[in-house]
DNA sequence: CATGAATGAGGGTTCATTCAT
DNA sequence: AATGAATGAACCCTCATTCAT
């Protein structure tokens, strides 16, 4: 599963330093999170007790409620760099820029968008499967998920699409409709991938090919 | 989202027609389950109560505890129905020869396949959203689901692909890949559609054709 | 375990003969008290369900309130007849002058005695285990216990125990201390053989002669 | 009820005190297991509710199950000390020993023994009687008793009764039966005295007098 | 700051009892 | 008379949260 060292890359590798930079957690809170993360991901959220996490975490019941007002807020805190990360490629400043410049072709930029996001799904795989499950519960976070994919990714998207639309290399369809499509290929290769068959024994590199071939060809105007 | 009446469509129909008829449920069965699938859809199945259930279906708490053991119980009582429905228009005997018969060409199939499972996402989207989110709690559920879509449903669907690309209709990609990225781009649409954003205004029509012509170009040989 | 057939048998059996003849119960009844003394004795009553006991005797649930008003009620009418049995060698008429003219020696009554209350548990053992269990907890037994037991059983011994220590071939201790002597060693013998140790392998008739032999030594002027 | 200080009660002093120093019991488990003493010694163990524990010992309910994850848990803890406490002198070291020095005679020894028991059931007249109930229905309890009482106990006392026997002080029954009699002598009074007829105006010195002078009698040689 | 005992509301479930059929 | 669906109170137990130490 190498892929190419890109720009891309080295843009989130930097925005995610900055995040952990600004954490300063203690030990007690990372294990805290490392232990909700683990057994929300496992049980589910509303499945999940605090009293689990604690003990998994090695630390006093209390000590939770210290740092996180409710269980609600733990969720929040395991879930909102994650949701951050998720993000993080499409609203860094300059990105449209550098489009122009690094990804001259279509099927180059497709194929880094995907190898980027299987990164970024093998490295938060579990936290992944927890917004999943709680986004359609959790107000919060649904609105702060549609807030920011919804706008700011889609947004960015679009100019891409449209960019390349105009470039006569992709067919004329909606742009959102584009995305959608591209998106469910991508999405789709990743559910069946890491979550729904993860057992199963892959070649990624043939079935990434495939995936950015169906795009392609999909695609063609 | 009318549809044109299919082959297909008349076997799903009877099928759920023999197994409405078995369903023999009381007055109070059927609207202990209309709560549940509400209240379990609307909050998750942790995070609904039986109380809360009983209120709603009117009924005393323990009149559900007559008819379902379990809160688990009264779960796959809610989904065992749909996920039977599910794979019905798969599992039906004839299924492999009327293909061959009425749907000719790979796109036809495909959009009536896209037609059914739109009809059966619209008629069942609680339940399916139920399944969607515990299926991965519930040891039960998933090995069901795997068991029949993972075999039969994958099964019949590889017959008929590999039968197009002996035809030379399609590409020549492994058959499982193909049917991967085809439910991609229908399940894609469904869960934009009716899951995600079911408040959008849609064209629907629109869409659906796009949808297929994407898949159509992307398996173009 | 054989005994010789004494007129006091004969007394008890015509005291049942009444109590049977009296009852005029149903099938359906007899299904229920028969479950119900299985299953009370078993578990005990607070521990037992009405449920179990109506699935246990074959009839539905409903059926064993209409034939005693509440769980209670069911209770005593399994223990009721037992009582009665068990005072029977005591209240039956004429009772005394039997015992003036049959039992001239101490020890023959006592052996009689023993014999007879052998007999009484090993017909009754389940409903005795449920009577010792539940006269603690249900002031209407302990109320009838005593006043049979307390009263009558113990009035009849006392006159013949004073009959015999006038006769001087037992002790001149209080006739209540020569009663509780001796119920103790009898009581003591079926409570260990027929209760504590029932699959212990027994010499009954051994056991019996020592425990009248220490009666009759204990209690020897 | 006073009794001649004897060398058995030191030990048994002594081994109380070491359980009991042992306990480390806060303030509100005490409250707690006393409670629970009182109404499963009054309703039973199946017909008391843990909330009335609760409420009896000024506690919240949950607080019951942070220290006795069940309430069979805590019917464990209210008479587990006590079960100890029964086998107590008999399992003492150097008790046989003891034996031959300070009970020289057949006599002293019963008396010993009953005095002790006495001043056993008098502290701890409510656990008993939980014990007494419950042996039947929890096979814990069962088996623990047959184990200690039934091997322990038994043992120590046979080896008693042999010397005695081979001393010709008592008559040659096989020593289970003299054990049998005897304890059915000493806890049929315990019983009438302290379960059946606590109210009663007792006359205890004589009572135990007459009792011993039973047992003398009965087995003697 | 960390602890863990304590809380009490609410969880799922059982149960004796009722009543329309 | 018999049924068994329906009831709702009470059951045991878990939980997120608080607070004195």
């Amino acid at each position: 599963m190498d892929q190419p060292k890109s720009e891309l890359d080295g843009w989130v590798e930097e925005l995610l330093k900055i995040n952990d930079e600004n954490e300063k957690m203690t030990e007690k809170q990372i294990k805290i999170i490392s232990a909700a993360i683990e057994i929300f991901s496992e049980k589910g959220y509303a499945a999940s007790s605090t009293s689990e996490i604690a003990q998994k975490a090695g630390v006093a019941e209390g000590t939770i409620f210290r740092h996180y007002k409710t269980k609600k807020d733990l969720l929040i805190s395991v879930v909102a760099p994650t949701m951050s990360k998720l993000i993080a490629p499409f609203v860094l400043k300059g990105f449209g820029d550098v489009m122009n410049t690094h990804y001259a072709s279509f099927e180059d930029f497709t194929r880094a968008m995907i190898m980027n996001r299987i990164d970024f799904v093998k490295k938060n795989l579990p936290v992944i499967k927890i917004l999943l499950q709680e986004i359609p519960f959790q107000p919060e976070l649904k609105e702060q998920f549609l807030k920011n994919v919804g706008s700011k990714v889609l947004e960015r998207l679009m100019v891409i699409v449209e960019r390349y639309q105009k470039e006569g290399v992709i067919v004329d369809l909606p742009p959102q409709t584009v995305i959608r499509l591209t998106g469910s290929a991508i999405l789709g290769f990743l559910a069946v991938r890491y979550i729904m068959l993860p057992e199963h024994s892959w070649d990624d590199e043939q079935e990434i090919e495939h995936t950015i071939r169906f795009i392609m060809y999909g695609l063609s105007s």
